[in-house]
DNA sequence: ATAATGACTTTCA
DNA sequence: TTGAAAGCCATTA
């Protein structure tokens, strides 16, 4: 409630961003992209991505269940995203070789 | 008002 | 497979 002022962030993008991270079932991970997607905003898959940077550490989004489209975690390039994959884990992600997520396995479809 | 920054994606080589 | 470049545009200073 703090810096939701300085834009009116209320009809802002955040909001649809925010509702459709809401949307990605436990156990299943999203891309950028594909959020942008989803909340009605093509191409911007960047900020989708401060969206989520904007988030503060006690928000409700499911934030860490939104990765690149490479299936791994970006995080600020590189950092926290230890805790990250933790919590994806915990989630019943499985990480594959590289470190990364088979999208084609754990990669949420929302319903068009 | 302009300028710089940035949890990305996609395309081409 | 990796690497480099262009595109997208909201937020912040």
């Amino acid at each position: 409630v703090t810096a939701r002022r300085s834009t009116g962030e209320s009809t802002g993008t955040y909001a649809r961003i925010y509702a459709v991270v809401r949307r990605i079932p436990r156990g299943r991970v999203a891309t950028y992209g594909q959020v942008a997607r989803v909340a009605g905003l093509p191409g911007r898959a960047r900020q989708v991505g401060y969206a989520l940077a904007a988030l503060k550490p006690s928000t409700a989004v499911p934030w860490q269940r939104v990765v690149n489209a490479a299936g791994a975690i970006s995080l600020r390039t590189s950092g926290g995203g230890v805790s990250q994959r933790l919590l994806l884990e915990r989630e019943g992600v499985r990480f594959g070789a590289a470190d990364r997520i088979p999208l084609e396995q754990f990669g949420w479809r929302p319903r068009r």
